[in-house]
DNA sequence: CAAACCTTGACACGCTTCTGATAAGGTAGC
DNA sequence: GCTACCTTATCAGAAGCGTGTCAAGGTTTG
């Protein structure tokens, strides 16, 4: 029992509120194994689970659907090749195919 | 003149509308140049953008936050240093594509 | 100059996400 | 058997997204 945190002690360790941590539940992002009697206990790893998720979010301003999306990038090579297409067509006007046109363009618009 | 479109012709050839024209732009996510007044103009590059970004997200049901975030992963190596650390330790992925069928679901039941 | 475009800005609506609060009831340990 | 925790369920509200619409004013062009 020493390792095995319940909900209210989970939380004031990782920084969650217990209410969080049943809505990560709730979504499958952190899911703690029960007791006999239904009580949450968390472990070691979900606590990992649950720092390196919170900086994800303090740091970068990950949202949960957002950390969703990227999952399905990694899973489903359709979507990421489409998407990384669109990507690179675009992001940075740095294709010189799109820098040329743009120059003929300027120069018709005139 | 005549690869250039103004805001509503390119809303007319493109599907969308010109108000979601402005908020694409507004989002960076079709940049169109801008005559000397202050016009739109959307060439052949932005309206193919245009397109393939309508074939997106009606294919694969990607919303506009999660291109730009797609887009801040391939830009901000930190940050996708972190997320990949995040999914590979996601033992349990079952969960996850449940969470994205609730998305679809919910987007079905219209 | 008048019509038909365009500009920015704002309000508004319906929907989803995240988060707290509260209620009604079960469990553990002294 | 009290007390302090836990459970589920529900309501509530702020914030954001995707859109439409309207207002006040500039531009192009016949």
């Amino acid at each position: 029992m020493q390792e095995l945190l319940t909900v209210g002690a989970a939380a004031a360790e990782s920084g969650w509120s217990a209410r969080m941590l049943r809505y990560l539940e709730q979504h499958r992002l952190v899911v703690p194994r029960r007791t006999g009697a239904g009580y949450r206990l968390y472990g070691l790893p979900e606590l990992n689970r649950l720092r390196t998720l919170r900086d994800l979010r303090s740091r970068f301003g990950v949202e949960l659907a957002e950390l969703a999306f990227a999952r399905r990038l990694r899973r489903e090579p359709d979507l990421r090749q489409a998407v990384d297409a669109w990507l690179a067509a675009g992001d940075d006007a740095s294709s010189w195919i799109e820098w040329e046109q743009r120059k003929h363009e300027r120069l018709l618009a005139a």
